[in-house]
RNA sequence: GCCCUGGUAGUAUAGCCCGGUUAGUAUACGGGCCUGUCGAGCCCGUGACCCGGGUUCAAAUCCCGGCCAGGGCGCCA
């Protein structure tokens, strides 16, 4: 390897010669030195070159900003700089010139706009600040998968290339399949539920999904990723809204005990949330939105506002950031959620995390009847969903589930301002590059 | 998809309303001075009006279209 040490593992006074390697991130003259800051992942160090040095000298004296660099040294014992380990070197290998200027601000004075930081996102990423945005969010993933997995959950993979959408829906991105016409999957659901009558009992499925929608918000991507979860045997969507809040709070209470400089980082501050959370349901909703001096018709679905304005409330009265939303009315809601038996409502349920809409899910239908029945309700084509609806006749337990956005979930976390910072390369309606 | 705002050196911005100067500033970059610098400091220099059309003697500035960007709504995760 070019090094023997990451920098970030370097200790002052390090017995014997050291390599490292990584990207240069300043360079000073003073004097009788010339001062140069390293950088890889894991950290920075100084690399302290004197005029006296002879050819490590004139190399150092080539250097520019992010050239990549390899380093060998002594590390003092005593740093004088203030970044932390200082070393002095033997040796300095320029591999690999930079360009200069660099086509954004790398020195973080001069902070350049997110789409010339997109444009240039490897670079970008070289920032520590907004490297540390994936840190967070592998580290996000791993506790919720890490407690899906000790709790029975199997993970699969579901298809992305589907013959039709969920809902019918007209946000579905087309692709050409051999002729015919395929979607790129707007969510895993139906796949899921099929994996429920398999008898899998309990799943999750990391992946992508497409929205084909051209929104031009901070808080939507056209492919964003979920951690979509199934399960059965439940008595109601309550066991589902449990099994949601202890993997939101697992995977927060990883990132609070692993990621402390990373947050730090940020200037962060993340608490677990406590559990329970709490839990609107419908139709009292309407009510508090009344009292909040918001009207929303009798079942119709909430608006931004409305989730804005709950968040608000939620927050007031039970210090809480995220809570649930339950029983939404049937009519705006699609053909596979479970009613609640003679009501106008179903067992629907958000998540509502930092005021914005985290995941949707709930009981689903499992009676064959029911879903054919309700299938005719919403005024769909029952061909059309023969491929889903026939499996039903053979023996489906109760079951229910969620899909939870993950990069808004990495975005409600960190306080971002626009959900493209949580994800390396987004993809929205103008931007297919890089 | 609708609505609002914007597009000026590599980056980030001022100027635009009220048309006419060498288009200002910061940072980056090049050169110099100084000094163990750590957002060092000081001096000098290079470098820009998104694209197309229109109005006008004259357009960065006014009008129209396009593309792109930021945001609000819709929709959603």
């Amino acid at each position: 390897m070019l090094r023997s040490h990451y920098i970030g593992d370097l200790r002052p006074g390090m017995a014997g010669e050291v390599r490292i390697a990584g990207w240069v991130d300043r360079v000073k003259d003073v004097g009788k030195f010339r001062f140069i800051w390293l950088r890889d992942r894991s950290g920075l160090c100084q690399v302290t070159v004197q005029k006296d040095q002879g050819e490590v000298y004139d190399v150092a004296l080539r250097l520019g900003l992010h050239d990549f660099i390899a380093v060998g040294g002594i590390v003092l014992e005593k740093p004088i700089a203030k970044v932390g380990v200082e070393i002095k070197p033997t040796s300095i290998m320029i591999l690999s010139k930079s360009d200069s200027p660099l086509p954004l601000d790398v020195s973080g004075l001069v902070k350049s706009g997110l789409s010339t930081r997109l444009d240039w996102r490897p670079i970008d990423l070289r920032d520590p600040r907004n490297m540390a945005i994936l840190k967070i969010q592998a580290t996000l993933v791993r506790g919720m998968q890490r407690y899906l997995d000790s709790n029975g959950f199997i993970q699969v993979f579901t298809p992305c290339l589907i013959g039709a959408g969920s809902e019918g829906g007209a946000e579905l991105f087309e692709v050409d399949y051999f002729g015919r016409r395929a979607y790129l999957r707007q969510d895993p659901q139906l796949h899921r539920q099929l994996l429920m009558v398999a008898g899998l009992d309990r799943i999750y499925d990391l992946g992508p999904s497409w929205r084909a929608e051209p929104s031009h918000t901070p808080r939507h991507l056209c492919e964003y990723r979920s951690c979509a979860v199934e399960l059965s045997f439940i008595e109601n969507e309550k066991d589902v809204m449990m099994v949601e809040e202890e993997l939101v709070a697992a995977g927060i209470k990883e990132v609070v005990e692993t990621c402390e400089s990373e947050l730090n980082l940020l200037g962060v501050e993340v608490e677990v949330p406590k559990r329970p959370f709490p839990i609107l349901e419908f139709p009292k909703v309407y009510e508090i939105l009344e009292d909040l001096g918001k009207r929303i018709p009798w079942g119709e679905d909430l608006d931004r506002e409305a989730e804005k304005l709950l968040a608000e409330y939620v927050k007031e009265n039970y210090d809480h950031d995220f809570f649930f939303i339950n029983k939404f009315p049937y009519r705006v809601k699609p053909f596979y959620v479970m009613k609640e038996d003679g009501t106008e409502w179903a067992r629907s349920t958000d998540l509502i995390g930092g005021g914005l809409e985290l995941s949707s899910g709930g009981q689903r239908e499992h009676r064959y009847e029911r879903i054919i029945q309700q299938i005719g309700e919403k005024g769909l084509n029952l061909e059309d969903f023969k491929w889903f609806t026939e499996h039903f006749r053979y023996g489906a337990p109760p079951h229910g589930g969620f899909a939870i956005g993950i990069e808004r979930l990495t975005m409600v976390i960190l306080g971002l301002e626009n959900i493209r910072e949580a994800t390396p390369f987004p993809r929205t309606p103008e931007r297919l590059l890089p």
